[in-house]
DNA sequence: AAGTCGGGGGA
DNA sequence: TCCCCAGACTT
């Protein structure tokens, strides 16, 4: 254990990456961005991270903002529960912890939005508490190093590598926060996924992986996902200055994002006679005279577990719209306050390819 | 224990 | 294409 952590020490003093939060001790800050980089490559979360630290830089500007105002911050970055943990965390913290900073591992953890690695990482970086992260690129430096071939996804798995991370944290003469960043650190930049740089690796003497030349076979993943196909047909309702949208409320993708008013459908193809006798072509226009005109490819969208398969159909009104109060859930919303409305991606392909913002009817 | 939740980048 | 990324939550 102490060959481990005394070369990774070596290797560290000389080869860390610098980045906006290293060093940082304001504890708001540090929670700030351990959930933004959650599944999130830090290149991508960087500029987030700026703009969130801009807006909101404080607990109370988090806690106090609308949810709408996060969620359009959050926008494109995905993984959106978090940014609706984000907002519940910092409401509790303003209003049940008085603002104060949980200050021990449990009350970190206890956050939503926080689990055993966010927990480590803001109870090591923001009060040098010594509990040891465990990552991505921890799973992988521990399961080479040692050889061990337990799948992290196991239960089985996240207790041995846990157990290995903390031996690890305890045989090592660095500060915990310094500790932690370093086997993050040597996991991002040396001990790569693929094409680790193990031909000149300061630990390749005692790494098992590496002797028994199975560098390329760990860490073992058990869980292999399916990916279901959806296709969405998205009726953009035109009715002059403004545009119809919805918010995503049920229990799926993209919850409390906004989007057009949208018939789920076995396939891409549909007619337009299925779409004018959907269910949300009654809710928007009823029996309006309507021109309407589906716009060409349909657009492709990948999540985790599905693919999307989206088609934009654009619906011009000849008449005047249904009334606010008959159209609920539906909104109108003006094509120049757009930008207001957090979207996904796909939406905003649709946006911005078709330049809805711009348009001026 | 298994399933779900985004989006982007590299090979 | 497939895999991975400073994971966590729900069922």
């Amino acid at each position: 254990m102490s060959f481990f952590t005394n070369q990774l020490k070596v290797w560290f003093s000389q080869s860390h990456r610098p980045l906006p939060w290293k060093g940082e001790k304001d504890a708001y800050l540090i929670w700030l961005s351990e959930i933004i980089l959650q599944q999130t490559r830090v290149e991508q979360g960087l500029p987030y991270f700026e703009r969130f630290r801009e807006r909101f830089p404080t607990v109370h500007d988090l806690a106090n903002a609308p949810e709408d105002t996060i969620m359009k911050t959050w926008e494109g970055l995905g993984y959106y529960s978090r940014a609706r943990n984000l907002h519940a965390a910092a409401k509790y913290i303003v209003h049940t912890l008085k603002g104060k900073f949980p200050s021990t591992y449990e009350g970190i953890r206890a956050l939503k939005g926080v689990g055993p690695y966010t927990a480590a990482a803001i109870a090591s970086f923001a009060y040098e508490l010594p509990y040891a992260v465990v990552d991505g690129n921890v799973f992988r430096v521990l399961s080479r190093f040692w050889g061990i071939q337990t799948p992290i996804d196991s239960t089985e798995g996240k207790k041995q590598f846990a157990n290995l991370a903390d031996r690890a944290l305890q045989a090592s003469s660095l500060a915990p926060s310094q500790h932690n960043q370093a086997m993050m650190d040597f996991g991002a930049i040396h001990c790569k996924p693929k094409a680790p740089l193990c031909s000149h690796c300061p630990l390749n003497g005692q790494c098992a992986a590496f002797q028994n030349k199975k560098v390329d076979q760990l860490p073992v993943k058990s869980k292999k996902i399916k990916k279901k196909n959806r296709y969405f047909h998205y009726l953009v309702v035109n009715a002059g200055p403004q545009v119809m949208l919805r918010k995503r409320t049920e229990k799926d993708i993209w919850r409390n994002l906004y989007e057009f008013p949208v018939l789920e459908w076995p396939e891409a193809k549909a007619s337009e006679q299925e779409i004018r006798r959907s269910a949300p072509w009654e809710a928007c226009i009823g029996d309006r005279p309507a021109r309407i005109e589906q716009i060409s490819p349909p657009q492709q969208q990948t999540l985790t577990h599905q693919k999307i398969q989206a088609v934009f159909w654009e619906i011009h009104l000849e008449d005047e719209p249904p009334s606010i109060s008959e159209l609920a859930p539906y909104i109108l919303a003006d094509r120049k306050n757009l930008s207001n409305f957090a979207f996904p991606k796909i939406i905003d392909w649709y946006l911005g390819d078709n330049s809805l913002y711009l348009k001026l009817v």
